[in-house]
DNA sequence: GCCTGGGAAAGACCATGTTTCTTGCCTCAG
DNA sequence: CTGAGGCAAGAAACATGGTCTTTCCCAGGC
């Protein structure tokens, strides 16, 4: 026997009335069934809450602890059953997205807000993680849409991408380095400068682009700073401290701050785009899509 | 069928598992019975907690929200039970003290705090009612204590009063009120002065006081205010709006605001003590007894 | 394409727990 | 003392939870 609801609800019943007879017939149960179900709550329990008289049953101090915290946990169960089935009847939803915060800086806000104006009552969950930790949230169904960089092929099985847009790869210098003062800078001549990069741990793929962008560069790749953030990276760059490859989408993130120019030989631009499940995908995650696609097409 | 905590135990297990087989192992249960209960619940609920593959099942997004509000509710199941078992074993105490604030001033916080040196475990709950339902809550078992002046007999059957001070009835007049340059004052005078009395309505003990302390003297007592607590008592007695008949108890209170006059004949001192059932008392009530009666004696 | 293995569900049957009915005991009021 | 009201114990009936067996579906390997 272990205490289930129905244990709560007739204890409630049985305390509020002061009286098992009385209680019983509110809950359209026989009186001894009544009874045999408040002894056996005790016995789980342990203690007793419950004194017998003749005309009547009392709280005992236990019993009126547990009194007030079995109406709770009833409540707190009323609420779960409402809340589950208001996202059932799809009076109320869930949108799970996962993003790159850099990558999307132009493109989330707008897409946000035109999608909660034709659909308020979906609640849009944002989840800043990685590449890897959104394909696998994609595949698991925990998160139904994803902003990020075109994925390998194998990665994409059972999955959409819909390309959104190119952005071209630039090299980012502080605006009093030399190479600021050039309208391109050579791929030869940027491998010499000491890079600043996210690590390798955390970013495989970019250290992967690294690789193939001065794959056929005399002269070996140095990462001199591995910051932690986005905000440090452009720290790190305007101080002198290095130089770093970085999407052309960022310029306006940075500012004034970088510079940021064209290679040559000029490497393959990066495609950007929305990443989902092939099938199963919900009314709102349709909407959102459409949403992204408009703001970016308005551009 | 209801739902029950069994239910809510089951489908956490599946839903963390995301296979009804292995859950089964770790319940103990067999794989068909566990899916009877899921199925059984996801009937009475109206809509799918789970989408079923071949390999597995998936949370739907109604599920998910289930899951964590299911993990809520059993948690708080847990928390109740622990509650109360506190109490039970003693751990944890609960003791309900009824009391009048004026007449308990200088005796309830030395009392308490020596109590509570005592016994730190245990969580006292004071209640600031009249003397009606203090009678009522003592009978009830809603309180343990009562802090009040004695009443009729009738109204202590099955209580015991225990005597902690006699205190004598005053005349409370302005510091610039005639009176106030008396030693003492004559019934047959104070009862020709406008009286500031609390409301017949909720305070009939202490009308009745005042009729039966006046009920010798010719003319008739005149209530001229009803004042709602201690505060604006002493307020319009200040403003010389009239005179009041209280315990000499309330000296500390007014302090310099009021003076209170010895009256002649001198009216029966009032009987304050504590009053609590004759049976039953647990061991927090017997102690906070003796800490009251220690503080009094040792004054 | 066929076979095998893993997993979920359906159906028959059994076990256990809940509930009803009846009776007994206790207390209290008249 | 009697009658009424209320709680608990015990036997029987009933409902639900659980086991065992079988079927169906899907995916992977050969």
């Amino acid at each position: 026997m272990r205490m289930e609801l129905r244990h709560l609800r007739y204890f409630v019943a049985v305390a509020e009335a002061e009286n098992v007879s009385r209680a019983a017939l509110k809950l359209h149960v026989s009186q001894p069934a009544l009874s045999r179900q408040i002894r056996d709550l005790e016995d789980e329990l342990g203690f007793l809450l419950l004194e017998r008289s003749a005309k009547s049953v009392r709280l005992t101090d236990a019993g009126r602890v547990f009194l007030t915290e079995s109406c709770a946990v009833l409540q707190r169960a009323e609420d779960a059953v409402k809340a589950a089935r208001a996202v059932a009847t799809g009076s109320r939803s869930e949108l799970h997205i996962g993003y790159a915060p850099t990558l999307t800086a132009r493109i989330l806000p707008p897409a946000l807000r035109a999608f909660q104006t034709g659909m308020p009552g979906v609640r849009v969950n944002l989840h800043d993680v990685s590449t890897e930790e959104m394909l696998a949230g994609l595949h698991e169904g925990r998160l139904q849409i994803a902003f990020l960089v075109r994925p390998r092929a194998a990665a994409l099985r059972g999955l959409r991408f819909e390309e959104l847009m190119r952005d071209p790869l630039r090299l980012a210098v502080a605006p009093n380095h030399p190479f600021a003062r050039r309208r391109v800078v050579a791929l030869a001549d940027a491998v010499r400068e000491p890079f600043i990069a996210y690590s390798r741990k955390d970013y495989p793929d970019y250290h992967e682009l690294l690789a193939s962008v001065f794959s056929a560069t005399k002269g070996r790749l140095h990462i001199a700073e591995e910051p932690d953030g986005v905000s440090s990276l452009i720290s790190a760059i305007e101080a002198g401290n290095g130089v770093a490859l970085m999407p052309d989408s960022l310029a306006c993130i940075a500012g004034a701050r970088l510079k940021l120019l064209p290679l040559t030989p000029a490497p393959k631009s990066l495609s950007i785009g929305i990443v989902s499940p092939q099938t199963g995908r919900t009314t709102a995650a349709e909407s959102f899509l459409k949403c992204a696609k408009e703001v970016l097409s308005g551009k």
